[in-house]
DNA sequence: ATGGTAGGCGACCTA
């Protein structure tokens, strides 16, 4: 079967609601998986999903702030929420999917990693202490570890551009947030230490320019193509060579009025 | 070198 699997940190879910209806009736992914819906459960726009063919959603979401979400056309069998570094703050959620009679089912893991502040510096910045934190606790933590055999998958806004060019100037942004060796190394120790597989690296060379969020302080996005990526799918090895196509839907960072991050997609035939 | 925008919520917080 072939299976299409997306993710896009959306700010605000029940603002931008028209533009993820428009996303889902143009690709139709199997699967979206959201980050910073903005939305407590109660008020999560649960109908409009089912009418538009996504009647499995899990979700974690809180008041105000952060909040994932997993709209499905495919039924999960299992669901969980993992806390990190003691705080309730809906940054997780993971559902398993089952995909044929035969094998077990695919494991998913939504993210969305703490933005971390304005200072690079842990001893004054708790936002940014808590980003690393948050990083180490995902690099040991057991579920994020698929052996050999087992098809999992890692998605989400991990706030962090781990590459030279993951961002427009490695040079102009090594002391800001989201590229500093610092983090960078940490999250490159997290997708070791679960032997995942960076889909957008695996199929892009590291010499290109890959983006997926652009800022909102920018009076026009385009001028110098000022990009980071942020947003990220990782799969177990058992799925590396499953993915046959691979999407970043830069268009949609012009629709009216837009989140800053873009979807990512990627297929796979299982 | 600096400040720029956006969203939620109800006075500033987060990104």
């Amino acid at each position: 079967m072939r299976l299409t699997l997306s993710t896009w940190n959306i700010n605000s879910v029940r603002l931008r609601i028209d533009l993820v209806a428009k996303f889902l009736k143009a690709q139709r992914p199997d699967i979206l998986c959201l980050q910073e819906t903005k939305c407590p459960d109660d008020a999560f726009p649960l109908k409009r999903f089912k009418r538009l063919g996504y009647e499995h959603i899990a979700l974690n979401g809180q008041k105000g702030y952060h909040g994932v979400a997993v709209v499905s056309k495919l039924p999960f069998v299992a669901t969980d929420i993992r806390t990190f570094c003691d705080i309730i703050d809906s940054r997780h959620i993971s559902v398993s999917v089952k995909t044929d009679e035969n094998a077990p089912p695919l494991v998913l893991h939504n993210f969305y990693v703490p933005a971390g502040g304005d200072i690079p510096d842990p001893e004054v910045n708790p936002k940014f202490r808590h980003k690393l934190s948050f990083l180490d606790e995902m690099k040991a933590c057991e579920p994020l570890h698929p052996s050999g055999d087992q098809r999992h998958i890692l998605v989400g806004d991990l706030n962090v551009a781990p590459h030279e060019h993951d961002v427009w100037s490695h040079k102009q942004l090594l002391k800001v947030v989201s590229h500093t060796p610092v983090e960078c190394e940490k999250l490159l120790a997290v997708l070791r230490a679960g032997n995942w597989v960076d889909v957008a690296r695996d199929r892009i060379p590291l010499d290109q320019k890959v983006y997926t969020w652009w800022s909102y302080r920018a009076a026009d996005w385009t001028v110098g193509d000022r990009g980071r990526r942020l947003d990220h799918i990782w799969v177990s090895e058992a799925l590396k060579n499953r993915v046959i196509d691979f999407k970043i839907l830069r268009d949609a960072r012009s629709w009216e009025r837009p989140s800053d991050h873009v979807p990512v997609t990627m297929t796979m035939e299982l």
